[in-house]
DNA sequence: TAATTCGAAT
């Protein structure tokens, strides 16, 4: 086929014709257009200037920036950019600064971040402008470090930075570490009186809003007069990162009172601000903003957190360019409904499009596998992984590393993780983690002991994973040195750090240490009071227990049957028929909390206990569900408490028909037995369960270990071999 | 300016 045809051109061309013409290309985003007819160019002989390559290199930035880059997609990005740069300096017209400038840019934008370098030193001559353009590549490309580096040494070979300048840079200090770096630029700018521009003020608000300093991000808002958009956005986004929804709901509102119309980012931020994804839904229709690709991502997620995977699935439908991201977060909906199934149809969607996972899309669809039946599945995918590189994503291989340690195939995440070239922290965790899950806390331990060595400092989620570990292993001293941890690390103890520490201590049997935790959190969440509240009723403690959870009331968390079920065991405990039975009725009526198996049983025990045998019959018979194993049982052992020996055989037959191979179903016949004072009969279960290998609950109890040989007895017992030596420094960690 | 992964409470 002719080539020239194909863009329009059968003669040889003018160079004002093809200028005009790669002018139009620019306008409608067509890279691939551009690039052929330049080639064209080069064959009729036409020799390129200056402004043929600026067009040129403006239509590829235009549209690489926008198109769905795919990762052979942007190779032959990259490879075009360099036939660009070739024949760019055989044309000598590197001379121009602007057009390696532009050069310089697109290599930044396809990510090409040593080209990019590389040309700059290159360079004759450099301006403002390419400096600027190099600072802000290296900032985009996350060279934060680089970034302000080049920034001195800019204004050291004596060219005076722009109010572009520190727009391109002060978005690198947008972190924790850097904020005094940040400040600095913030005070050079008012020095040089570069601040006044709206453009840096956004850019600090930002920055100061990512540095979790809200005071200076609004202090700075508000300096601006003429608040534009992008303001806005910045403001509603600074509150949004930072937790605070309702204001950030107040800052649109006032925007709107303002009449500054929102745009596509106003109702993402908006959005990942928690707003209600019904209203927002409707506004972004009125407003013609619904069409946009990631305006409807984010409505899909947020949709999702509200658990309406339909209106996702519908939006998604109503996308006219399916998208892997947006296909993503659909999968994602369905993953936190458990729904694999729809997650396999999106996936089977993606192939007929002939589109390809990339890590994300991936680690989002293992995430789903958790059901022992999905493992086939888990194994399918890691092939697809290996076949296309994508395990070689350390973002995979941290999502097989849990995905192996949910499927109990410790050993597999092992070697996984020490395959992984660049360990995160993220990787440590996910073993860290995947070990306790797994019931094997002591190999955790000794992972975060690796961790350790090899340089990377625990973060909130390692030590709550640690924390859940000590209480499988009982191990006071170890979660004590890591609550000292917390504290000198000024690590912030609230949520789950919280939780777990008063969790680690309930188990550790130290519940005024737990109780000491609680009161140093500022706001507990509702895990956090409901740790307190079992805890308080684990410990026999059904006062504190009651008092807590109306403290909780007090503070206007909603209770859920985690905390009703702590209550109702309180009452349980303390004989208080009265209370559970007001509890268990306020649950529903005043809570809309559905009362399950577990709660049931708990009130059966409270009348039992009670001897009020009666009522817990009529309160079985008027269950909604089948009662088990669990609901009789408890039944039993209040008849063996009071003696109750008729109503005992009566349950015991029922018992007997649900489950004759349950171990506790020996133990509770046998003291039906004993009750009655038929020791013969004893003896017989004894026997029995002495023949089917005991009741297979007996082990030992482990509250803490005084040195290295109990603790190698007491772990040896368990599935995991451990070295002893490995465990000597664990002791002198701190 | 859109998607994902590691953490607590029965």
């Amino acid at each position: 086929m002719n080539l020239a045809s194909s863009v329009g051109l059968s003669t040889k061309p003018s160079l004002p014709r093809l200028h005009s013409l790669l002018n139009s290309y620019i306008e409608s985003r067509n890279r691939k257009q551009a690039l052929l007819l330049f080639r064209q160019l080069l064959e009729y002989n036409v020799k390129p200037n200056d402004l043929t390559f600026s067009l040129l290199l403006k239509a590829c930035t235009s549209s690489s920036s926008s198109s769905s880059s795919s990762a052979l997609n942007s190779v032959n990005v990259n490879r075009e950019a360099n036939q660009i740069h070739t024949h760019l300096l055989k044309s000598g017209v590197d001379r121009f600064m602007y057009v390696s400038t532009a050069l310089l840019d697109l290599y930044m934008k396809l990510g090409c971040v040593r080209n990019a370098h590389r040309l700059f030193d290159d360079m004759p001559d450099r301006d403002v402008v390419s400096w600027n353009a190099l600072i802000c590549g290296f900032s985009r490309n996350g060279c934060d470090f680089e970034a302000l580096k080049l920034f001195v040494q800019m204004c050291k070979e004596g060219f005076f930075p722009h109010q572009t300048t520190l727009v391109s840079l002060v978005p690198s200090c947008g972190r924790q570490e850097l904020v005094s770096q940040g400040k600095s630029i913030h005070g050079f700018g008012i020095k040089a009186g570069l601040d006044s521009d709206s453009h840096v003020k956004n850019s600090l608000t930002s920055m100061y809003a990512k540095c979790a300093d809200l005071e200076a991000a609004e202090h700075l808002f508000e300096e601006i007069v003429e608040k534009s958009v992008v303001s806005w956005n910045t403001m509603i986004g600074a509150y949004g990162q930072n937790g605070f929804f309702d204001e950030a709901m107040l800052a649109f509102k006032r925007m709107q009172e303002e009449s500054v119309p929102a745009n596509l980012v106003t109702m993402v931020s908006l959005l990942s601000a928690n707003a209600d994804p019904e209203s927002t839904h409707c506004h972004a229709t009125k407003t013609g903003l619904v069409n946009d690709a990631s305006v409807i991502t984010s409505l899909i997620c947020q949709y999702a957190t509200h658990g309406n995977t339909e209106s996702g699935e519908l939006l998604y439908k109503s996308l006219p360019q399916k998208n892997l991201v947006s296909l993503t977060a659909l999968m994602s909906s369905y993953t936190e409904k458990g729904n694999l199934f729809q997650v396999m149809s999106c996936f089977a969607h993606l192939q007929r499009l002939e589109m390809k996972l990339d890590a994300v899309a991936m680690v989002c669809i293992l995430h789903g596998m958790k059901d022992p039946m999905d493992f086939g599945l888990g194994l399918a995918f890691h092939a697809y992984g290996l076949k296309s590189g994508l395990s070689a994503d350390s973002l995979v291989a941290n999502g097989l590393i849990s995905l192996y340690s949910r499927f109990d195939k410790i050993e597999t995440a092992f070697s996984l993780l020490s395959e992984i070239h660049g360990k995160t922290l993220i990787s440590w965790n996910s073993l860290i983690s995947g070990c306790v899950q797994a019931g094997r806390p002591s190999d955790a331990l000794e992972v975060f002991f690796q961790m350790k060595m090899s340089g990377h400092s625990p973060d909130a989620i390692t030590i709550s994973s640690l924390l859940s570990g000590c209480c499988q292993l009982g191990y006071l001293q170890f979660g004590g040195r890591l609550h000292n941890y917390v504290l000198r690390n000024n690590l912030e103890v609230e949520d789950f750090v919280g939780t777990a520490l008063i969790d680690m201590y309930i188990k550790c049997g130290r519940i005024e240490h737990a109780e000491r935790v609680f009161k140093s959190i500022k706001e507990p969440c509702l895990a956090t009071w409901n740790s307190m509240i079992s805890g308080y009723s684990l410990y026999g403690l059904e006062h504190e227990a009651l008092a807590c959870f109306s403290e909780m009331q007090k503070q206007g968390i909603k209770p859920d049957k985690i905390t009703f079920l702590g209550v109702l065991a309180a009452c349980t405990h303390g004989g208080l028929v009265q209370e559970g039975r007001k509890h268990f009725q306020i649950m529903r009526e005043q809570f809309n909390v559905v009362p399950d198996l577990q709660h049931y049983a708990c009130m059966v025990g409270l009348f039992g206990r009670a001897g009020l045998f009666e009522e817990a019959l009529m309160f079985i018979r008027n269950m909604e569900m089948e009662p088990d194993f669990a609901v009789w049982a408890t039944l039993l052992s209040a008849c063996c408490i009071h003696q109750e020996v008729k109503l005992g055989e009566y349950v015991a037959k029922k018992l007997f028909f649900l489950d004759s191979n349950n171990g506790g179903f020996f133990v509770l016949m046998s003291n039906l037995y004993a009750v009655k004072g038929m020791w013969d009969e004893v003896a017989r279960v004894r026997e029995m369960m002495r023949e089917t290998g005991g009741d297979g609950c007996s082990g030992i109890s482990v509250i803490e270990m005084t040195s290295l040989e109990d603790m190698n007895v007491n772990l040896s017992s368990s599935k995991s071999s451990l070295n002893a030596n490995a465990w000597q420094p664990l002791l002198s960690l701190y």
